[in-house]
RNA sequence: CGGGGCGUGGCGCAGCUCGGUAGCGCGCCUGCUUUGGGAGCAGGAGGUCGCCGGUUCGAAUCCGGCCGCCCCGACCA
């Protein structure tokens, strides 16, 4: 923001080639995604960016439903002796609390903290809740917004305030909620490939990476076009960690008194900051068309009153026929900004394709369809009948989401190194000149990882699942010796 | 928390070195003419110059303190 000598007001933005971030801000902001608050770190959504996530929220939400899982919601503020229970669970979160210390003019005799994440109110609550083995599994989701005082923010990706799903289980088994923890991790992968058109890596983090409290985490890390990683989604096996510091006990089929197995999970409003790195482009945000709270804008243009008149009445006409073929359409009626200001405009937001309604086309009953993102192999412009462009939407959309998915996994491929780095200096040397994913093998021993982070500014993404790993299994370690496992290397938002 | 930068109409900036009561572009409002890739003309509205204090006849400008924001690093969804 301060310091722009640029003209990025109305003009062009900071192309991604030469400052990757300055373009991240100026789209975030331009497509009018989200703006900084008054408060330090915390942004507020606007209706575009809150838009998609609503369409993430919905489709997330339907997949939790459909596996079992039901929705409900815990406290905001949470005793300061409950974070503190789980010994590495308050080492992880106490530098970034905010803590509540005064209420209804008082000094409180113990002080709350925003929840920075609910596993400890939400497994108080579950040793409530459960006595018998025929109590679980508790399978419980909640949509909200956590609190983490970071010292560095950005829009979208770390802010103080953020808004997120949390997924919390509890098994009576150990296999189940393994079973859980790896169950979400997939739903995870589908919704990011499926919606987002972003195919993340999946596999078990580091113990340097897990989250505080866990036994194992899992993530999905998708790679950015800065060929920087991005955490995208995590869950967590809890073990019963939890369960033993929050009394949370049943008696099994066999009489025995034992603890639960938790899992937790979650995927937070840092998606839409994933989405706008994986398909923006110099132009601004592209939206993929299944999260696209506009997906065909509807654009009349006229010079009289008359042709305004009868342009108008196309651009109806079309817009309402999209609706019925399930398109979500909008008609920009705005007269005072020329065609030109108008397609710029929401090029800028990234609506995925916009359909010309002029005097010339209605004259030969035809409109004109644009993509946001035109298909390399076809003409830009498509003039078709009006019946014709209408039905032939949704396919075209799909054809677009499609083409995304394919670009975007094309670009982490090409930025995908296997088995060329045999030492740590290599790997920073591979980084420093523009690769993504790094694959190497590894001793296992946490002082290679940090290693790698100091001399490669790099971390273990993932020790990916099988599908992601590389057909010869690496035998030794880029920090010397024997490798006992593949993992993926990257530097990381 | 360390390093750097910046706070001046809604946004982006100039003015500060060398103190004299604030200007430019965009946006906004009104009117007319315009509209197939960022329209033109005319008129107009809008500013405690981040905050507090000091120096001075006089401070956006000089001095001291504070606050905030952005970028880079360490920490992190």
């Amino acid at each position: 923001m301060a310091g722009g000598k640029r003209e990025t007001a109305r003009r062009g933005l900071t192309p991604r080639s030469e400052d990757f971030s300055a373009w991240y801000n100026e789209v975030v902001q331009q497509a009018e995604l989200a703006d900084y608050s008054p408060v330090r770190g915390s942004m507020v959504i606007r209706p575009w960016g809150y838009g998609i996530w609503e369409r993430m929220q919905r489709a997330l939400d339907e997949m939790f439903r459909e596996t079992g899982h039901e929705n409900a919601y815990f406290p905001l503020l949470i005793p300061m002796s409950f974070i503190e229970r789980e010994k590495e669970h308050i080492e992880g979160f106490k530098p970034e609390l905010a803590v509540v210390t005064h209420a209804g003019g008082k000094e409180l005799e113990e002080p709350y903290v925003v929840r920075p994440t609910s596993e400890t109110i939400i497994y108080s609550m579950y040793a409530k809740w459960v006595q018998s083995y025929r109590d679980l599994p508790i399978l419980l989701n909640q949509w909200a917004n956590v609190m983490r005082w970071e010292m560095r923010t950005r829009l979208f990706l770390r802010t103080a305030e953020f808004l997120w799903q949390e997924g919390h289980t509890a098994h009576a088994t150990e296999a189940e909620a393994e079973e859980e923890a790896v169950r979400i991790l997939g739903i995870y992968r589908s919704f990011m490939e499926a919606w987002m058109a972003m195919p993340p890596l999946t596999g078990l983090k580091s113990e340097a990476e897990k989250f505080a409290g866990a036994v194992r985490s899992y993530a999905c890390e998708a790679l950015m076009q800065d060929r920087k990683a991005l955490q995208a989604g995590t869950s967590h096996m809890l073990g019963q960690n939890f369960a033993r510091q929050f009394d949370l006990k049943f008696q099994s089929e066999e009489g025995r008194e034992e603890y639960a197995w938790n899992t937790s999970w979650g995927v937070s409003t840092r998606l839409v900051g994933g989405l706008v790195m994986t398909h923006g482009d110099d132009m601004g945000l592209v939206v993929p068309p299944k999260l696209a709270p506009t997906q065909v804008i509807v654009l009349p243009i006229a010079r009289s009153d008359d042709d305004w008149a009868a342009v108008g009445a196309v651009a109806d006409r079309v817009a309402e026929a999209l609706g019925c073929v399930g398109v979500r359409a909008k008609i920009d009626r705005r007269r005072h900004l020329s065609p030109g200001a108008k397609f710029y405009e929401w090029e800028r937001k990234g609506v995925p394709m916009r359909i010309e309604v002029g005097p010339r086309d209605v004259a030969r009953g035809e409109v004109v369809a644009v993509a946001r993102v035109p298909d390399p192999a076809g003409p830009r412009k498509v003039a078709a009948e009006e019946a014709v462009a209408v039905a032939e939407m949704p396919a075209r959309l799909d054809e677009v989401q499609r083409r995304l998915l394919e670009a975007a996994r094309s670009r982490r491929e090409a930025a995908t190194y296997r088995g060329t780095v045999s030492s740590v200096d290599e790997l920073a040397e591979l980084l420093e000149g523009g690769a993504g994913f790094v694959y190497t093998g590894w001793s296992g021993d946490p002082a290679v990882e940090e290693r790698a982070r100091v001399a490669a500014k790099a971390s273990i993404r993932v020790i990916p699942d099988e599908e992601f790993r590389s057909g010869t299994e690496p035998t030794r370690c880029i920090g010397g010796g024997r490798a006992q496992m593949e993992v993926v290397w990257a530097r990381a938002y």
